[in-house]
DNA sequence: CTAGGTTGATTACGCCGTAAACATGAATAG
DNA sequence: CTATTCATGTTTACGGCGTAATCAACCTAG
């Protein structure tokens, strides 16, 4: 996949594509440049420097989200266009689990822009389909703030699971294996801990998101 | 305050006070050293690398929640439990909002140890408590895991909306004022957007969420 | 064909984390 | 009391980082 010139989509696209496989923290503009095969230097006739890059990545991956399946036809009631919001949100965190950290982390551009729904042309989309259904304007409001909490707080845990990142390596000894001998709870749970429900605790999350945000609209 | 000798958690202590003034990307070996009046590597006698520092400066945090005020007594119901854990945890992503996004963002020693209350001891902590309220296991982790969601969701973006963070800077005209021309939504409904109402929404969003505990759990 | 602008390459600078060797002073053993 | 050990901080050095500045090659317009 060898290119004759270099443009920013195409950059940003190896940026998103090299964190996925190799992480945030393996990043760098001269081995950017090589899978681009390119030198460093010739990344910054196309972006101001990695502070840019990685802005740019977010809003590639949250201006992706519009083209996702579920959002491209309109929904029949508000409570389905959350669910979609939700779902193409999640899948997009399931994805790339190694940049959602960052779509959640990074400062947004105004301070009104909450992540992971952190573009105005998201915004916009979001409080515009709510007052399609009948929401007031705080109503509106009020939803796009729960509901971009209830996103972060659920994806980037569940982000956080997918990505192994080679911890503390510490001892060599058995890596998952603390003492716990003066936990006694964590013990006796320690299988209810590690068993993963994600998918449905995010549905049943939202599902009561949902239910909240019904009970709270102005009638 | 000069002292004779260096010490780990003065370290770790330093680099906190340090990072809440300067920000984490302000944080070096070298000006670490130079606050304490020692060279950088001298550090690495008390601290194994860059990494465990800021591990450590977690930890730190994250146990000084029990010395909390809220926390040195016993709540008198589950309810009241959570919602001691939650404020004190506030007032911690309040007080050092440039490091919760650590707090909510480093993997964790164990993939069952869910940010923010990533410590076995707090989850020891946490779990028996609420079977001491007469949880039963399932229930107990049940909301242990929704519990730390709501917290991760909330105040990461409340911490992030405390830090200025010096964003893109962009063009010199005025730093808040996108064109929003072609957003009409988000521009009317830009004051409501700006307006703060963190801490109310907080508590309603966390009295819905013991709610919830309280109809899902066995009975 | 030529002039100018766009794109990538080269070079260089200062800062980073940290490995390794060294110095020093306090604790300890004889 | 002296000799030795060991803990602690210093010095030096290395490779990698982001990126400013300069340069060379190429496309394109006239």
């Amino acid at each position: 996949m060898v290119q004759q010139r270099l443009d920013r989509t195409q950059i940003v696209e190896s940026a998103i594509a090299f964190v996925d496989a190799c992480g945030l923290g393996e990043l760098t503009m001269r081995r950017l440049g090589t899978v681009l095969e390119v030198e460093a230097m010739a990344l910054y006739r196309h972006i101001s420097g990695r502070a840019d890059l990685l802005e740019a990545m977010v809003d590639e991956l949250i201006d992706g989200l519009f083209d996702d399946e579920l959002m491209t036809e309109d929904a029949h009631s508000w409570e389905e266009y959350l669910q979609r919001v939700a779902n193409a949100t999640r899948k997009l965190a399931i994805g790339h689990p190694r940049i959602f950290p960052l779509i959640a982390t990074q400062p947004p551009a105004a301070p009104w822009l909450r992540p992971p729904l952190r573009s105005v042309r998201w915004v916009e989309e979001f409080l515009s389909s709510l007052q399609r259904f009948g929401f007031s304007d705080r109503d509106a409001v009020a939803a796009y703030k729960s509901f971009t909490s209830f996103l972060v707080g659920a994806l980037l845990l569940h982000a956080a699971s997918l990505t192994p990142e080679a911890i503390g390596d510490e001892d060599a000894e058995a890596s998952s294996e603390t003492d716990l001998g003066q936990y006694p709870t964590v013990q006796r749970l320690q299988d209810l801990l590690r068993e993963d429900h994600t998918q449905r605790e995010f549905d049943d999350a939202l599902d009561d998101l949902i239910e909240r945000i019904r009970t709270s609209r102005d009638k």
